[in-house]
DNA sequence: GTGTCTTTGTGAAAGTGTGCACAAGCGTCC
DNA sequence: GGACGCTTGTGCACACTTTCACAAAGACAC
């Protein structure tokens, strides 16, 4: 479930603030989501929970961990030593959550060979080498969109499993693979989608507050 | 809808090949999506198709601009000028998209009247002129974590509507402002579960392999 | 015109997710 | 050890989404 590494997250924090023990109605509402979809969600672990009391906190990180592989660390592969490439490289916060950089690729001979984020940028045509040799199975795209697809095709040959897409492409993979994609623009469009709401809203009540000034219904 | 973006790079691209009209059936192709959900989608624009023909891809990349509200360029505020405030203020993506950015703000003086991606780092105090002046209604945040519930008062009370959170925190926000949050950990978390459970269909499989060997039904 | 071919737009069915409401179970207090 | 209060786990109904299937409608050839 998706969820879960949210609810991961505000378990980790409670335990951080010294939380031992929380109820499914404390967690839904630092969430901000329904307490009963919190349960469904926790039960679908097991049954982890003490009815009258509610759930260890320690317990369920562990099991939600257990639950997404979290367990150990996953290595990630970077294709693309752009400005993306370095920040995501040089961000700590990958490492912190499990998922340190084990390898960065990338095309432009005079990328190759520098340093970003402690780890050297190889060529692309070493991918395999460094996917079989670190035993990683997740790779992040962070090429430009044209090149999207054939760092996709490069990561799969190479062995990769799951893919992060930065880039603004929609990419075609084999069956089995599983694909993320965090488009900034389509985020964007989004809220402009509900900014464009808030205007036409507004249009329809001042219409309505003329009498006789709009037609009759709100269209569009 | 939340699809309506991601038609819309397709259809853009086909534009800037030469497509002039395009099927449901061959836009879900590309978008990898069902047809009958495209026309679906489609259809709540409003019946723009032609029968026996298809959608006029110029046309229909209007209406769903006009849909989103992206008609017109819509300023964003970035709050946080570290590394990520500069990458997202330095790529130039924003501006194509209709997204420039219209301000940076930081609360650190050393980053304060800095250059990043031709605007100028103002102060945080400054936010509510900037939003002002500019009529900017999204706000991007781009500070730590501990720091972003901070940032996220500061643009309400500066008059923003809409939040684009990179932060790996909840952040509460009045009724009525709309919050995107975008945070790498989950993503990688969500792979890192397709990940396990790919270990796992393969542990069940070779015990399954071995008869005798595995306990009745696969548990976990 | 008429017929045929293609593709839309949409009703209906199937599937998925959400939330309520409550019994079951656990701890605690007397 | 029994009653009470609190919280979980889940059956059920409802809402929303997805998919199928097909009639309606335009284009094009003749
Ligand atoms: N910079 C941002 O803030 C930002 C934000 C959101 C999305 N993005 C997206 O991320 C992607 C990268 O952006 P960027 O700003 O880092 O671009 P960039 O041009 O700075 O970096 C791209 C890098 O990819 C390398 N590359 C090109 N083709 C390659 C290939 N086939 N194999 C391996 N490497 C290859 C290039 O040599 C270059 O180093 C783009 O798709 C962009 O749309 C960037
Ligand atoms: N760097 C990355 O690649 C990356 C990737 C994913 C997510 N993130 C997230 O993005 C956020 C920023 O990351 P970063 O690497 O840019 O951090 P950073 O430390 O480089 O930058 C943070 C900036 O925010 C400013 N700031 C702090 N408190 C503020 C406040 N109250 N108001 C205004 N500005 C304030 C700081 O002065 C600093 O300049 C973090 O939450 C991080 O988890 C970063």
């Amino acid at each position: 479930m998706a969820r879960l590494p949210i609810y991961l997250k505000l378990l980790s924090d409670q335990f951080d603030v010294g939380t031992t023990n929380i109820s499914s109605e404390e967690l839904a509402e630092l969430g901000g989501v329904n307490a009963a979809k919190v349960r469904k969600d926790l039960s679908y672990l097991g049954s982890y929970g003490t009815r009258g009391v509610g759930y260890d906190v320690e317990f369920l990180i562990f099991q939600i961990k257990r639950e997404l592989g979290l367990t150990h660390d996953w290595d990630v592969v970077i294709v693309g030593a752009g400005h993306l490439g370095k920040a995501l490289a040089g961000y700590g916060g990958f490492g912190e959550r499990g998922f340190p950089v084990g390898g960065v690729v990338d095309i432009d001979p005079s990328k190759i060979g520098g340093v970003v984020g402690g780890v050297r940028v190889r060529h692309v045509d070493q991918l395999t080498e460094i996917v079989q040799t670190k035993e990683i199975s997740i790779g992040v795209i962070a090429t430009p969109g044209q090149a999207a697809q054939s760092a996709a095709d490069s990561l799969v040959a190479a062995g990769i499993t799951s893919i992060l897409n930065f880039a603004p492409n929609i990419i075609n993979v084999p069956h089995g693979i599983s694909v993320r994609k965090v488009d900034l623009a389509v985020e964007l469009q989004i809220l402009s989608y509900h900014e464009q709401r808030r205007v036409n809203a507004r249009r329809v009540t001042k219409l309505q507050a003329v009498p006789g000034n709009g037609r009759r219904g709100a269209s569009a």
